[in-house]
DNA sequence: AGCGTCACCCGGACGC
DNA sequence: TGCGTCCGGGTGACGC
């Protein structure tokens, strides 16, 4: 499920090129979907009017969401469980799943495969409609330790659904929550404000390595959603139920918080710390 | 107000 | 082969 790495990398080919073509600077000439019940878009005869013409500037992520400012407006894509989203030529045959097809004046097109149709696409006249309600960046270079420590500080909920909160944080998702709360050695049932200062430093750098671990890999392919990362091959505790965990061997375990599923080491990241 | 819980969306995977 | 169940990100409804 493309969490942030796996949305950066997504953004990264798109804007720098991919098969020798990347999207900045060209303009959309034609579009096929079959998606009958959009959310936060027009009517799929609008979409079409609307996106004519329209050239691209610059392609970038923000949260899970990648962001194409164009000329005129915005075009956002949030791929949620199994979306991928690539530049193919207009002649490669259509792969199953591919619901959404831009059409490019060069003739290539920009593809939206969902297996699961979950994904939402989203054309607005101003990108902040959606982004503004976004936390901040983990990775950014001015989200320090204070900032974290400000987030989590007063607020009387576990750790997990805290930090999967795109409110609060923008981009982690379940593998990289799991992943960030070992590597800092907290219990994902931890309250946030009970942090102390040490922990919360911890956890700074836990986050940042863990998704930083993710982007070198390329990310991680799971399931039918995005591919070509290796990243889930350095899986510490997400879906190693009963592995041994890579800091102490003890075997990892499986809980449901708040309705996800939840993997950690039970010695290294005790409840009650 | 802030938080937890639940249903929903969907189709692949898996167990029986 | 076929049916039921589970999974999961985000949203919105609801209740405390």
């Amino acid at each position: 499920m493309p969490e942030l790495p796996e949305v950066e990398i997504i953004a990264r080919r798109l804007q720098a090129g991919q098969n020798g073509i990347a999207l900045p600077g060209h303009t959309f000439v034609r579009a096929s979907l079959q998606w009958p019940r959009q959310v936060g878009m027009p009517s799929a005869e609008g979409f079409r009017r609307r996106i004519r013409g329209r050239a691209v500037q610059r392609v970038r992520r923000r949260g899970k969401y990648i962001v194409l400012d164009l000329d005129r407006g915005a075009l956002l894509f949030h791929l949620r469980m199994s979306g991928d989203l690539y530049l193919q030529p207009r002649e490669a045959p259509v792969e199953p799943h591919e619901h959404t097809r831009l059409m490019m004046e060069n003739g290539w097109e920009l593809r939206f495969r969902d297996v699961r149709k979950f994904g939402r696409i989203y054309l607005v006249d101003d990108p902040q409609i959606l982004l503004a309600r976004l936390g901040p960046e983990p990775l950014d270079a001015d989200f320090r330790p204070r900032d974290l420590a400000r987030l989590l500080a007063k607020r009387r909920r576990a750790l997990k659904p805290a930090l999967m909160d795109q409110t609060l944080l923008a981009g982690l998702g379940n593998i990289y929550t799991d992943e960030a709360l070992h590597r800092a050695r907290l219990h994902p049932r931890r309250l946030c404000s009970s942090l102390n200062d040490e922990e919360i430093q911890r956890l700074w750098r836990a986050i940042r390595a863990a998704l930083r671990a993710g982007l070198r890999h390329n990310g991680a392919s799971i399931d039918a959603a995005y591919r070509g990362g290796g990243f889930q091959k350095h899986f510490r505790v997400y879906r190693r139920t009963g592995l041994p965990c890579p800091s102490c061997g003890t075997p990892i375990e499986r809980i449901v918080l708040t309705q996800r599923s939840t993997h950690f080491c039970p010695a290294c990241q005790p409840e009650d710390a």
